[in-house]
DNA sequence: TATGAATGAGAGTTCATTCAT
DNA sequence: GATGAATGAACTCTCATTCAT
C-alpha cells in the first residue's frame, strides 16, 4: 500500500511537477482513497520528500556498487556510466525535482534532511580522484571540484533540451566526458 | 511602469520562488496596483516567463560581448569567466528558477519559447570550439557536447553550496574548469 | 465493554469537548478498537448523548436521595449542597457540555430526549417549595420559577471561574444562596 | 460590507451553532463571495469571536445605560429588566454560544480576549450591591456572589426549556426575581 | 465478537484574476 | 490608464464511519 502510493506519487510528480500534482491524482493513480495517503505520509510535502530521499539513496547505492573496488580511472568511467543510466531512467522525475543534485541548495538539502548525505556523497566521489592522484594518474586538482564538474556535465547532457540536435548516442557521449575529464586532469 | 513591475517581480520571484511569490507582493514592491500588472502581463505565468527570457537574453548578450573577436582559447576563458560572473550575480533568481521551471503549469521549456533560443545559444558557443579545432588547438570532439559539459560544470559549481567546503575562490575555480577543459580537449 | 467505553468517553469529552474529542482517542482510552465503539453506539453523537443522559440521571438520583423525607427548608438546603457537590465533581464535563450542546448537529435538547426529563426534574424540585408553602414557611411564589432561580444560581457559581476572585469557600457560598433564597421567599 | 457579514454571520451562527455553520453559508447569507469574508476576518473563528465581543459589549453598554444614576434598588430592578430584554432579543445567538455569560470559563474568556472585560463587568454590577449595603438597604452579602446569583437566575429563566410550562409573562418573572433577591439580601 | 485499515465527503482557506469606478 | 475590492474555483487535510478479516 505504502509502496503503491510511492510508485503512484512518483509517476504523478514526474508527470506534473510538485504543484500541479494533486493529492487526489496520486490517490487515484494508486487506487486508494485520499485519506489513505495521509495514513502513511503526514503531508503531500512529506510524501514528495520521501520519494526524493529514496531516489537519491538509490542513486548513491547504484553508483558505489559499480565503483567499488575499481581502480580510479575505471571507477570514474563506471561512475559516469552509472550516473548517466540512472538519470536517464529517472529522467522524468528529476526533470521536475532538479536538473541535477548539484543544484540543490543548502536550504533545499536541509528541507529534505539530506545535507549530511549530500556532503558524504560528494566526498565519496571525490575519493576516486584522490586515489587517482595518489597513484600518480591525476594532477593536483581539487577532487570535489572535479566531481562537481563531472556531475554538472552529466546532468547537462542528460537533460539538455538540445540533445535532439546532437548526433551521438549515449555511449559516445559518456566516452567523450570520460576522455575530456581524464585527459584534462591527468598528471 | 512595465519596467518597474519587471524589476519588482524579479526581486520577489528571487526572494520567494514562483509559488510563494504573490502577485500582490509584486504590485506592492513595484508601487502599483494589482490590476496594473494585468495591464502589462496576461498572467503571473507570463510575467515570470518574461523575466526568465530577459535574464537569459542578457546573459547571452554579455557573454558574446566579451567573447567576440577573441581567439578560441581566450574566448573560452572569457566565456567561463563571464558565465560565472553572471550566475553569481543572479544566483538567487536562478536558484529558484531551476526548481520552478518544472512546477509551472507550463510544463516545459517549449512553453517558455526558450528551446530554440537555447539551441542557438549552444550553437554560438560551439563555434568557439569549432574555431579552435580549425586552428589546430582542439581535437576532434563534438563542439556542442563540449560546451554542454562546460556549461553544466559552471552551473554546478556556481550553485553548489558545497562550495563552502571548498577552499578556493571563484577565480581559481574558473581556472580549474578552464585548465581541465582545454587540456582535456586539446589535440 | 460498553461501560469502559462510557467511562473513557466521559474522560475524553471532559478533557477536550465534543469536537476536539476524537473517536480514536476514546477507543484508545477504553482499550478497545474503534469499530467496537460502533458495536455499542450508533454514532459519536449518540455516545455523547448517552453520557449526558447518564450524568443528569445520576444527578437527579443523588439529589432526591438526600432530599427525600426531609422537611422543606432542610430539603432546600440539602438540594443546594448536593447540586453543588455534583457540579463540582463534574465541573470539567459540564463546562464543555454547556458549549457543545449548542454546536452539535442535533440542535436542541429535544434531540437529547432531555426536555421531558428536565421538566420532570424541575417539577420534582418544585414540590419542595410547594410543601414549604403549604406548611406556611414560604410565600406565594411560583415554585418552578423559584427552583429555576436556585438552579441557575448554583450553575453560575459553580462554573464561574471568577469564583477564584471571591474569598469564600464552597460552603459559605452554598449558605449564601440558601439564606438569600429562604429569606427571599419566606412568607 | 463588513457589517453585512457580521449580520449574516450572527444569523447563521444563531441558526446552526459554530460547527454546523459553514463559511459558505455565511457568505451566501451576506450576499458576498467566500473570499470577501476573509478580507475582513482572518478566520471563521475570528469572525465568531468578533460577534461575541460585540454582543457582550452591547449588553454591557445597555445595562449600564439604564442603571446609571439610579438608586441601588431601582438599579437592581433595571439591571434585571434590561438583562432579560437583552437575552430575550439575542436568545437564538446565545443559545449556541453559552447559556449565560456566567458559564464562561477563564479559558473561554481568554480565548475571546474578554478576561479583563468580564472581571470589570461583574465588578461594575457588584457596585450596585455595594451601594445598597452602604445605604443600609442590603445586608452583609458578598456583592459579586449576589450578582452571580442574579445573573444565573436570569439566564436560567430566559433559556429554560420548561418555560413553556410556566404560566407567567416575562414581566412577572422579572418581578419575582427582583422581589426574592431584594427581600433575600435586605438588611 | 472485535478489529483497525481504508474510506471519501466535506471543511476552511488562498490568491490569481476581473471589472466597476 | 490605474485602481484594488470582490470574486470563487480549487486546494490540502481531517476524521466519523464502515466492513473484510
Amino acid at each position: 500500500m505504502r509502496d503503491s502510493i510511492l510508485v503512484a506519487a512518483e509517476k504523478v510528480f514526474s508527470r506534473y511537477g510538485y504543484h500541479e500534482a494533486k493529492v487526489a491524482m496520486i490517490a487515484f493513480e494508486a487506487g486508494v482513497a485520499v485519506g489513505t495517503i495521509y495514513k502513511f505520509f503526514k503531508s503531500k510535502d512529506e510524501l514528495y520528500r520521501e520519494i526524493v530521499r529514496l531516489k537519491l539513496f538509490e542513486m548513491e547505492k547504484r553508483i558505489f556498487l559499480v565503483v567499488k573496488g575499481k581502480a580510479p580511472i575505471e571507477a570514474l568511467k563506471s561512475y559516469i556510466h552509472e550516473a548517466f543510466s540512472f538519470f536517464e531512467e529517472n529522467k522524468e522525475f528529476f526533470r521536475y525535482f532538479l536538473r541535477d543534485i548539484g543544484s540543490l541548495s543548502v536550504a533545499d538539502l536541509e528541507k529534505f534532511g539530506l545535507s549530511d548525505w549530500y556532503d558524504g556523497f560528494i566526498n565519496r566521489l571525490a575519493k576516486i580522484v584522490d586515489e587517482g592522484k595518489k597513484e600518480g594518474f591525476f594532477g593536483n586538482f581539487d577532487s570535489k571540484i572535479v566531481m562537481l564538474i563531472v556531475s554538472g556535465a552529466i546532468r547537462n547532457l542528460v537533460y539538455s533540451e538540445v540533445k535532439g540536435s546532437i548526433n551521438h548516442d549515449v555511449n559516445s557521449i559518456e566516452n567523450m566526458i570520460f576522455k575530456i575529464i581524464t585527459e584534462g586532469i591527468k598528471k
